[in-house]
DNA sequence: AAAAGCAGTTTACAGTTGTAGCTTAAGCAA
DNA sequence: TTGCTTAAGCTACAACTGTAAACTGCTTTT
């Protein structure tokens, strides 16, 4: 995913992307409008700009049916790694490993996080 | 640290606050400008606007000597541990494992991270 | 067919961010 | 002291964001 797209998905926007992520087919707008307008309290109006903007960046696709139907171009999963390299980059000087060590020196991780952590980290074989 | 404070340091002003970061003591403007001004290329006034605005967010301090002194008023640590939480909320649905567990699916860790890792999941005792 | 409703498009508007110039006042050099 | 240099403050301005209304044309209802 090129730097283009996915940095240029904003708070609002991501909203929408993950009720789409969430989604197993494309999505009609009155579907996503009935979400947001519930989660969100955003208008109609609101919910229809993102979109737009979604789509004008790329990262949705439309595609004419009676409607037109919203569904993501990328997934989730390469968002989510996206974002995490990119918060490396900017604020640990690229080292993945420094913000592991962040996220335990401050608390960041419940016993739980902790114990799956350790089952993964474990040396195999 | 408040989410007042933090969320709102944006890209550019984050150089000014590495600088501070970095440095061991309050900084006059004139060597901010001195390093940004090489390292970013930005003009004097861009680097002036970016101190006062951190300064009107409360994150820098300055202190009048003969001149001003400028010095950060969050660490590093408080920030980028902040910045991580961020993230996992935004993004991880709070489980800090799941960025990880992301980390490493996408091949984000180097041979070292892993190990380092390894050593920092290790059960002791 | 006339009216009503709504999908899609265009326009709006304030706040934030990136980037920087202009003005004013004070210290230093001549 | 008189002007030059520059710190500090104020102003600028376009792009991006959050939020939404207005308009337009098609579909459905009466």
């Amino acid at each position: 995913m090129s730097d283009n797209l996915a940095s240029k998905i904003t708070d609002s926007e991501l909203e929408v992307m993950k009720l789409l992520w969430h989604a197993s087919d494309a999505l009609p707008v009155t579907e996503i409008r009935e979400q947001l307008q519930r989660s969100k309290g955003w208008e109609p109006a609101t919910i229809k700009t993102l979109i737009s903007r979604l789509v004008s960046k790329g990262v949705v696709r439309q595609e004419k049916r009676n409607v037109y139907y919203y569904s993501p171009v990328i997934s989730e999963k390469e968002y989510s790694s996206w974002a995490t390299k990119d918060l490396i980059t900017r604020i640990y000087n690229g080292k993945a490993s420094d913000l592991i060590a962040s996220l335990v020196s401050s608390n960041g991780l419940t016993k739980d996080d902790i114990a799956e952590l350790r089952e993964m980290f474990k040396v195999e074989e």
